[in-house]
DNA sequence: AACAGTCTCAACCGCCTCGAG
DNA sequence: TCTCGAGGCGGTTGAGACTGT
């Protein structure tokens, strides 16, 4: 039995929304709410499909809707929830404040995804691509122009290059947060098309340099929780250098001020089950995360569904419910604190063209 | 200036889930 | 228990913007 298309009807619209349109739907949704989406264009005066419309709102008008380039925080979320949990775009949306599922499906096609495809890391497992032996073994023309301890800050511009040079993915690669002249590249920063980074090798190097930022995004955001945020705060260098020299803002991260800490124990219960020893620096990360996702996976099943997000069902793929928000990170994060052994050899020696080997 | 190739992302498609009756 | 429909979700498309020649 198939089922009816639900768009399919005389005269319906279909392509870009017009402003006119735009303004229709808002306004109707701002006197009426949310909800019944079939009777929508109907009632708003719009010759669009109910899912349409509602697809328009809840990824564009919706006024709580973050938008334009992704931090880089966020953008080691998406990474370290894919890896854990595949294509999740609605689970990864709640635990990016103001993002959308769809925003966030498309940054990683278009970006994540084929910068991990560069380093030779597999975008489905993140483990690195061994049927072919070129991927993830980098040019040793690559690595000599990479490998210069001298002049570290000689990784932003000076990798500049001529786009069409590149792999389409260098454009994205995680360091290039600020300017080798130190001009802030927040906005359009991030999707700078002129440069280039050594590539990975080894997905478990990879993991540990996301969770060494982990911890410190989870220092910003301890410190945001307890109102006590200030320059001080710890950081890692090179984020105390994101921090100082861009326009990003840190009460962007006061999105979390009721983390509830039963969350943060009971991802540490899970991590404690582990078989791990991170304070060990060679220890694999992707082997904590694959026996991470495993012990979630069994919650999910005993909960009742397979692969079920801990955050209630009943929140919107769009929706922020603070109180639940980012316990993956945070668990990880708060135990890797606690092993400063391990955090602090990392951050020490971290620097920004070292993310991305 | 014109053209071609590439990139981005809003929007669409179709299947899935879940709750109401 | 079954059916149906609304809404959710992930994959895909294509128009427009961008960039290089």
């Amino acid at each position: 039995m198939s089922r009816k298309p639900c768009c399919v009807g005389e005269g319906l619209k279909k392509g870009a929304w017009t402003m006119e349109e735009d303004k229709k739907l808002i306004s109707y949704i701002y006197e009426n709410g949310e909800g019944g989406w079939r009777d929508i264009p109907q009632k708003a005066g719009l010759k669009r499909c109910g899912k349409s419309c509602r697809l328009r709102w809840t990824n564009y008008l919706k006024p709580d809707i973050k938008r334009g380039e992704f931090s880089y925080e966020e953008e080691q979320i998406i990474i370290m929830l894919h890896a854990s949990r595949g294509n999740k775009w609605s689970v990864m949306a709640r635990h990016l404040p103001k993002r959308t599922d769809n925003e966030i499906k498309n940054y990683w096609n278009t970006h994540l995804k084929k910068r991990l495809i560069d380093q030779g890391l597999d975008p489905v497992t993140h483990k690195p691509v061994s049927s072919n032996p070129k991927q993830g073994m980098p040019k040793s023309s690559d690595v000599e122009d990479d490998s210069n301890p001298s002049n570290p800050d000689e990784h932003s511009q000076s990798r500049s290059m001529s786009p069409k040079s590149l792999p389409p993915s260098s454009s994205h690669n995680l360091p290039e947060i600020i300017s080798s002249d130190g001009t802030p590249k927040n906005e359009g920063s991030l999707s700078s098309k002129k440069h280039c980074f050594k590539r990975t090798s080894s997905t478990s190097k990879l993991l540990n340099k996301v969770a060494t930022r982990a911890s410190s995004i989870a220092n910003i955001l301890s410190a945001s929780m307890e109102g006590t945020l200030m320059s001080s705060t710890t950081l890692s260098p090179s984020l105390n250098e994101f921090s100082e020299n861009s326009p990003f803002q840190m009460d962007e991260f006061d999105l979390f001020p009721h983390s509830s800490e039963h969350i943060v124990d009971h991802m540490k219960e899970d991590i404690g089950m582990l078989d791990i020893d991170l304070n060990n620096p060679e220890y694999d990360f992707s082997n904590f995360l694959e026996q991470f996702s495993h012990i979630e996976g069994e919650e999910a099943e005993n909960s009742g569904g397979y692969n079920q997000d801990p955050i209630p069902s009943d929140v919107s793929s769009t929706s922020v419910d603070e109180d639940n928000m980012m316990p993956d990170i945070t668990g990880w994060s708060n135990y890797l604190l606690d092993h400063s052994d391990f955090t602090s050899d990392t951050t020490q020696d971290y620097d920004a063209k070292d993310f991305f080997i």
